[in-house]
RNA sequence: GCGGGAGUGCUGGAAUAGGCAGACAGGCAGGCUUGAGGUGCCUGUGUCCAACCAUAGACGUGUGGGUUCAAGUCCCAUCUCCCGCACCA
């Protein structure tokens, strides 16, 4: 009988959409367990081969749990609304919503053929008016508790979108998504306040079992820094209230800066002796792209302003005032006093516009370099804080600030407030509606979904318009209020909106009433173990904490986090360890595959390719390698013999690979898994095997090779026996002591190198194993005539005998 | 620049509370099987030296030191690569 996965796979996959074996529901009896991936945003290509690593990996932890008794949600939705869809559709005259439907039902097939043991009465599409319903009724819930606010002020600009992007978007200086440059463009746009939950953010992931890149990623993008905020009165008596983490270093600070945009500079100009140059100097910062402002090991440059001085609080010396774009207008108080002793910035510019360098913590030589140590230094210089620590210099003088009423402590962030509106057409529209008398009123919830309208064309605009704005017959209506005439807002949300709360949708997914009900989030929440890319742990994984905190803070989800555990897969490279590309011609598709070696040799290469964290070149090779594993597992269904029972020969060897195999699975090491089953085939094609040790066998390769393993299962009668699927029969387990041979090979060393092994039996002591050395001729002629004066003894390892 | 991770055969990768390096695969070579083969099975495969056979021996986890009976694993130094942050005061 040949292994026909062909025949196999579309047999199973048919079985399974007829039986539905995975779909869930709440059963407080059961021990729940809810198993996610992030859901793909369905391109026009299909289903990539980087999407099978981590889908597979979790499917298999996924029927894993299941077998071990779990209750396990396990689901698939699409994330669609986006703009490759929306060019796409423009493009080819074709609506948005038409190719959103034709990718899906590609998704969704190729999905079938991997064999996911998803629950597919739980699907969901973030482009479906049943679900964005919720996703604009989250946006009023933000909105009526003031964390969703529109503000006036300079925003991420992609010149190829035509589109406004959030900070997180940028990168390098250029977006994203498709890597064109982003400029700044003053624009009034919806703002989500994420930066009031910065200090949670942070705090919360503490209690979390996510991976450590992921933890300090999101720390490093949030920012925190503590400090002070210290008030500089200046002789045109005004004040600049600056930030410093330093405040232990005022007596220092020799001068201060500003950003060029700081909104003292335009009220001193009249009076500043050379406006010409402050002026000319804020023109070529503004001229400037992120990209140049952030440049490589930049050369310091700024301007004095002349005619106005700043004075030093603690010391009332009154020291010179510059602008240099080394000072960010985003940051803090977009002002700063500079410690060019101490910081190597001003150190830079202080050299550069020879100004004095003031020592006041020794330790390092401030000629030489900035000194920056805040362990070892000692305070000099300083008046009432000689002779202390950084530690101790920080909290007195910020106690004497505050006394004085000169400044006082405080923490900033790196984060800025969440840019939420597109100007584009494919996406949710902001239920808000502008009202000449009312200001700004949002929908009732009773309105919602608030659809978008049918139209011919929606282009985006030069103008940074969004492309609902023209549609007069949408825009304009009349106000929930007061019924007057009155604008819908055009913007539309982001593609991070639908998937900020996608997961808890999965839990109750065609509820009416309610994004989902209690009950259902009570029993489902939180997702126990998310895997996903590390693209979005700035992204997604921060904007969907951020949503959730919300939601746990207004009562509507019962716990603080949304995901327990969050891990991470490393990307699938072409053969020879290149990036996949269209243009480079290497790009892997599932589906050819599983056509050419079947969807469980798929899972089980995918799963076998190498560490799961790392990234890993695709080898077709490779992928008759594990073929032929299967192969050789389908061909001992004719070789077993008929005894339930493990052999004495395997036996040992059985109850190794299972505990290997489970433990490894909880691991995510995938890889070695495997390799334990085929050590174990191996072994069973010497020593033969019986139908007992078949058994376990197929059960331990059921999260991996789900097709194959139900047809033997069927072949061999246990399908019949058990009157089960393979799938939803119990996990084997293992007997500890059983996983101990009845005698082991320890290696023998004669002053620690290896010249020889013996076989003795387990936990034998030293005379046992020097009796066994003692009858072994070639070990023998190593110590007879040597004195032996001491022996190291790893117990059923290895002994090391020192002679002289 | 700062922070983190990693360097192991021809290749992907195993093995770290210090204890037989190279599991498991791929590739290659040889043999058997087959009408045929991206078939199946067997054997070999880190380097050097020696060799008719049989058998030894030395070296070996980026590089250089160190600790230890024993180091891929621990310590110090150094090189390379990858990732994150990057004028955040």
């Amino acid at each position: 009988m040949k292994y026909d996965f062909f025949e196999i796979e579309k047999k199973w996959q048919k079985i399974w959409e007829e039986t539905k074996p995975y779909a869930t529901r709440e059963d407080p009896a059961k021990e729940k367990f809810f198993a996610l991936i992030e859901f793909p945003y369905p391109s026009g290509v299909g289903l990539h081969v980087g999407h099978a690593r981590p889908y597979t990996a979790m499917d298999v932890v996924a029927r894993k749990k299941r077998m071990m008794g779990y209750n396990v949600l396990f689901p698939m939705g699409y994330d669609a609304f986006g703009l490759p869809t929306e060019n796409y559709a423009i493009k080819n005259h074709i609506h948005p919503k038409i190719v959103t439907a034709n990718n899906v039902n590609t998704f969704r097939k190729q999905l079938k053929e991997l064999g996911y043991s998803f629950d597919w009465d739980r699907e969901i599409n973030t482009t479906d008016p049943a679900y964005f319903k919720w996703t604009q009724w989250i946006f009023l819930q933000l909105y009526k508790n003031g964390l969703a606010y529109k503000a006036k002020m300079p925003v991420n600009w992609c010149t190829s979108c035509k589109c406004v992007l959030a900070n997180e978007e940028v990168v390098d200086g250029v977006c994203e998504r498709c890597g064109s440059p982003v400029i700044r463009k003053e624009k009034s746009q919806w703002m989500l306040r994420i930066t009031k939950y910065a200090d949670r953010l942070i705090d919360d992931l503490d209690g979390l079992d996510f991976i450590d890149r992921v933890k300090t990623q999101q720390i490093n993008w949030i920012g925190r820094s503590h400090g002070a905020e210290v008030n500089f009165r200046t002789t045109l008596d005004d004040t600049i209230t600056v930030y410093t983490t330093r405040p232990d270093t005022l007596f220092g600070a020799t001068y201060m800066v500003l950003s060029p945009e700081h909104a003292l500079v335009e009220k001193w100009m009249d009076r500043l002796e050379n406006a010409d140059e402050v002026k000319a100097y804020q023109a070529q910062a503004a001229a400037k792209s992120d990209m140049e402002r952030t440049e490589l090991n930049k050369d310091k440059t700024g301007v004095e302003l002349k005619g106005v001085r700043g004075i030093n609080p603690v010391n009332g010396k009154d020291i010179p005032i510059f602008i240099s774009d080394y000072v960010l207008a985003t940051y803090g108080t977009g002002a700063i006093m500079a410690v060019p002793a101490h910081d190597t910035r001003d150190w830079e510019f202080a050299k550069k516009f020879d100004l004095p360098i003031i020592e006041v913590i020794s330790g390092g030589n401030v000629e030489e370099a900035a000194f920056t140590d805040v362990e070892t230094g000692i305070l000099c210089n300083s008046g009432f804080l000689n002779g202390l620590s950084v530690a101790e210099a920080k909290e007195k003088i910020i106690a004497w600030l505050s006394e004085n009423k000169l400044g006082e402590a405080k923490v900033n962030f790196k984060l800025r407030d969440w840019v939420f509106s597109r100007q584009r057409y494919w996406g949710e529209p902001i239920p808000i509606v502008h009202c000449p008398k009312c200001g700004t009123v949002p929908l009732d919830e009773s309105q919602l979904p608030l659809l978008l309208p049918d139209v011919e064309s929606y282009e985006p605009t030069d103008d940074g318009e969004s492309p609902l704005a023209p549609i007069t017959d949408w825009v304009n209506t009349t106000c929930p209020c007061c019924g007057s005439d009155a604008k819908r807002e055009t913007d539309t949300m982001p593609q991070w909106a639908g998937s900020s709360w996608y997961y808890l949708r999965y839990m109750d997914p065609h509820n009416d009433n309610a994004l989902a009900s209690k009950e259902a989030l009570a029993y489902w929440s939180p997702v126990d173990w998310y895997n996903g890319g590390m693209e979005h742990t700035t992204l997604h994984l921060l904007y969907s904490r951020f949503w959730h905190k919300f939601l746990y803070d207004i009562g509507v989800v019962p716990t603080k986090e949304p995901y327990k555990k969050r891990t991470s897969h490393g990307m699938i490279l072409g053969e020879g360890g290149i990036k996949m590309s269209k243009s480079r011609g290497n790009v892997i598709n599932p589906s050819d595959v599983i056509r050419e070696f079947g969807a469980d040799t798929m899972r089980t290469y995918i799963m076998f390719i190498g560490d799961f964290e790392k990234p890993a070149a695709w080898s077709t090779n490779a992928v008759k390698g594990c073929k032929r594993f299967l192969d050789r597992v389908w061909n001992l269904q004719e070789m077993c013999s008929d005894s339930m029972e493990y052999s004495a020969k395997n036996e040992t060897l059985m109850h190794k690979t299972i505990r290997k195999v489970t433990q490894d699975i909880d691991e995510l090491k995938m890889n070695t898994a495997i390799s334990a089953m085929m050590t174990l085939v191996n072994e069973m094609y010497v020593n033969g095997c019986t139908k007992g040790e078949l058994k376990t066998l197929l059960l331990l390769l059921s999260p991996f090779a789900p097709h194959l393993v139900e047809q033997m299962w069927e072949n061999l009668g246990f399908a019949l026996e058990t009157g089960k699927m393979a799938s939803l029969n119990e996990w084997p387990t293992w007997i500890e002591e059983k996983t101990v041979d009845a005698s082991v090979e320890m290696a023998v060393q004669i002053l620690g190198k290896l010249r020889g092994t013996v076989k003795v039996p387990v936990d034998s002591e030293q005379d046992a194993v020097m009796a066994a050395i003692n009858a072994d001729e070639k070990l023998v002629k190593y110590i007879e005539g040597k004195q032996i004066f001491k022996v190291i003894l790893v117990r059923n390892k290895l002994i090391n005998l020192i002679v002289k």
